[in-house]
DNA sequence: CTGCTTGCAAAACATTTGCAATCCC
DNA sequence: GGGATTGCAAATGTTTTGCAAGCAG
């Protein structure tokens, strides 16, 4: 009944699918300052107001959302999964996603409170991070904002 | 084997003592800026980096806490208080205490990677900001920063 | 007095925005 | 070609820090 909505405000430039592939190629929700690094790759010059505005068109979009948590930089993770959580590793404070949830939580509100959604943040060592029997994977590195 | 160490870098200011009152007359955790706007009807003059400040010695002191919250400016609240989480009121911004906890959350971790301790935010209407059968309470304001 | 504290202003950070040049369609 | 997009730099908003003056002990 309607054809296409052409007047599609963004356009597929080489910073925008650059930044989309760096989140397509990892596995964790990434900061501001982690997508610059990575999309530099692909596009050298980038700016970071590039990030920042496409970030938020790609947001608009519905192709990612944003993840916030205490204390720390947004990160930026794709779209399209299901309710799930994250764990903040102490150490090299990379997120990671935590596909369980504890269920129900209406129950914790305290009398007179419409509790509307929750979010559940876990705190730890990653597995690259844990003091022993540590797997072998990428070396820490912490982002830049705290 | 030692005596009591009298070398306690806090001393006992005006605005310290503003601050910490600020702190004990309200039941929920507070931003600089709202510490800042109740201790100045004490201390008239007082500037932001005092606040800040002092907070950081009171925390270092062990009278208040930090409190982080997702994209919001951080919260300081007295120490002493049992575990607890908060409810982060999505109308007026302000932040409660919440008594309640899910419990153990170990087994959401997932395999790999060691839980430390956990954060649980409950976002919603406060009673407040309640559509309907709102008690009346303060009107809600929001704090400067988000 | 000694040196911790304070207020002011500048600095540090992360993010946003103005503007002219550039690229997509 | 026209308007969305980009890079740069300046602007924001929040928290931190340098420094000289002030106050607590």
């Amino acid at each position: 009944m309607q054809a296409r909505t052409p007047s599609r405000a963004s356009r597929a430039t080489n910073q925008r699918r650059a930044i989309r592939q760096v989140l397509e190629r990892t596995d964790r929700p990434l900061t501001a300052a982690e997508i610059l690094e990575g999309a530099r790759t692909a596009v050298p010059g980038m700016g970071v107001a590039t990030v920042y505005r496409a970030v938020k068109a790609l947001q608009d979009d519905g192709t990612l959302h944003q993840v916030e948590l205490p204390g720390a930089v947004p990160r930026y993770e794709l779209s399209g999964k299901e309710h799930h959580h994250h764990f903040h590793c102490t150490s090299c404070e990379r997120v990671f996603e935590v596909d369980a949830c504890p269920g129900e939580l209406t129950h914790l509100a305290p009398p007179g409170f419409m509790l509307e959604k929750h979010e559940v943040i876990l705190y730890g060592r990653c597995p690259a991070c844990a003091p022993r029997s540590g797997s072998r994977r990428r070396a820490p590195k912490k982002p830049t904002g705290t």
